[in-house]
DNA sequence: ATGTGC
């Protein structure tokens, strides 16, 4: 697509306080909802609001929301939620499949890791087993936790199944506090699942590989944080933060990955496999954009992507779930006696089934964070049935994370929230705009260590928006309120490595 | 995001 054909699209912009829509012309749909004030409106560029546009006007598709921290994505925007209860869409999904947020709490105080040498030596022993980087896997890991080839089938078939947690030493109640503990795929089975991945495996490059590498963060946005909590002082907060386990003034650790090279693969096959059938078949693309292929409900097509979607979100939840048991034992290890226990886990990157204008739709969350708020009726009979689940919230190292919770006013947006602050600046900006030695300086000044000799600069806080104005943004909308924030003392990224 | 180029 180019910016002459974006430019070209003819929309209304319908005002209406916070939250605005947006109106393809000549169409009798539902507008676009967008969350935001004219000023965050004005931030996304053309192409931005033709991926939405598209997504809008796609077949079968009954609702988009864009979030305050949209931005051109595959096919659809990164920031966005379409809703469809007749077709599947991968690219409103993306390629790190079930790429998610998960909070750990410590029975640390604050205090335990104000020493600088106990930081390091923390740090040390969380890369020593959960490494960060592209194509990177296990280390030091030891025998009992290395995933081969069969038990990375298991993994990716259950999912976080009692077994499978058994297996790798995960404590099986935290799949209680899990989004999704398993992904079932097309039709509700595990057994159609380990079909479907039998006849994908032939053609699996360097299966084992990709196994290996459950326990590791990857690259880019990705990472891990120490955290202190601080719990709002109002009662909601306090009430929701006791039901969430957080603990104010206590340790914390955050964690940001996704399905790795698995979860690539997956949905890389399955863009390629769409888009061969839409050429064959002579198909019109949304928009004419060939990474907004999709698939109805009931066919084939759709079956097989439902099919690889949940198996590297399974991959995803695993990997999540064994980082936090891992980060356990490096604390435990530098610090005997220390237990934790999972705050919550939940994804930015992924399809579900909910049920939408009293009907099932499947609900598409693209960098957009699910937010049910207390007596949503997804959540009867799990620990946050009355107060809503925790929603995790990425800002910053310096400016903090936030731990959320949604408001009635979340229907608004499809139930759903952005899942992190947004770029400011794009990667090659940020290396233009900001020094690496004023960013490292920053680290010093407030004191936060990182595994890294330099910060990587195109991650720095500073290429990212303003957090607290974030925040602003959906707490004004009505979608959700604050319940903690929290304040990193380390950050484990992908970068140049002290340790290497 | 990613077997960071199929």
């Amino acid at each position: 697509m180019t910016m002459t054909q974006a430019t070209e699209q003819k929309h209304e912009i319908i005002a209406n306080g916070e939250a605005t829509a947006i109106m393809p012309t000549g169409g009798k749909q539902k507008p676009i909802t967008v969350i935001g004030t004219e000023a965050i409106r004005n931030t996304f560029d053309d192409l931005c609001l033709q991926q939405a546009i598209n997504s809008r006007q796609a077949p079968g598709v009954t609702d988009l929301v864009l979030n305050p921290d949209a931005h051109c994505g595959y096919g659809a925007p990164v920031g966005c939620v379409m809703v469809s209860p007749s077709h599947v869409y991968p690219g409103p999904v993306g390629v790190d499949i079930k790429c998610s947020m998960s909070l750990l709490q410590t029975s640390l105080p604050a205090d335990a890791v104000d020493d600088k040498k106990v930081r390091r030596a923390l740090i040390k022993a969380i890369c020593d087993r959960t490494p960060t980087g592209a194509g990177r896997g296990q280390r030091n890991v030891p025998k009992s936790r290395h995933v081969d080839e069969a038990l990375g089938k298991r993994v990716l078939v259950e999912g976080a199944s009692r077994g499978v947690c058994e297996e790798l030493g995960i404590p099986a109640e935290w799949a209680n506090h899990c989004e999704d503990a398993s992904h079932v795929g097309h039709n509700d089975s595990t057994g159609s699942l380990a079909l479907r991945l039998e006849k994908l495996l032939p053609n699996m490059y360097k299966f084992a590989d990709k196994m290996s590498q459950l326990g590791s963060y990857g690259g880019g946005n990705h990472f891990g944080e120490c955290e202190v909590v601080q719990v709002g002082e109002d009662k909601r907060s306090r009430e929701a933060a006791e039901v969430f386990g957080l603990v104010d003034g206590g340790v914390a650790f955050l964690s940001h990955c996704g399905s790795r090279g698995i979860g690539h693969q997956l949905a890389t096959g399955q863009f390629k496999a769409l888009q061969n059938k839409f050429e064959q078949w002579d198909i019109p693309l949304p928009g004419q954009d060939k990474q907004l292929v999709y698939a109805p409900l009931g066919t084939a097509e759709a079956n097989a992507y439902l099919d690889d979607m949940a198996l590297g979100a399974n991959f995803a939840t695993v990997n999540h779930m064994l980082i936090n048991a891992l980060v356990l034992e490096a604390f435990q290890e530098v610090i005997p006696g220390t237990t934790g226990q999972l705050v919550y886990f939940i994804s930015h990157n992924i399809a579900r089934k909910e049920i939408v204008d009293n009907r099932p739709a499947w609900v598409h969350r693209k960098g957009a964070t699910r937010a049910f708020p207390g007596g949503h009726h997804a959540l009867k009979g799990t620990p946050f049935a009355k107060t809503g689940h925790p929603i995790l919230l990425p800002g910053n190292p310096q400016a903090g994370s936030a731990v959320m919770v949604a408001d009635e006013g979340a229907a608004l947006s499809c139930y759903s929230v952005n899942h992190g602050a947004g770029r400011q600046l794009g990667r090659k900006a940020a290396k233009r705009a900001l020094d690496q030695a004023e960013v490292d300086r920053s680290f010093d000044e407030t004191d936060i260590l990182t595994n890294c000799r330099s910060y990587p600069i195109d991650e720095a806080p500073a290429a990212y928006k303003d957090f607290d104005e974030v925040l602003h943004s959906v707490k004004s909308a009505g979608l959700a309120s604050e319940v903690a924030r929290l304040k990193a003392r380390f950050v484990i990224k992908d970068g140049d490595k002290a340790d290497d």
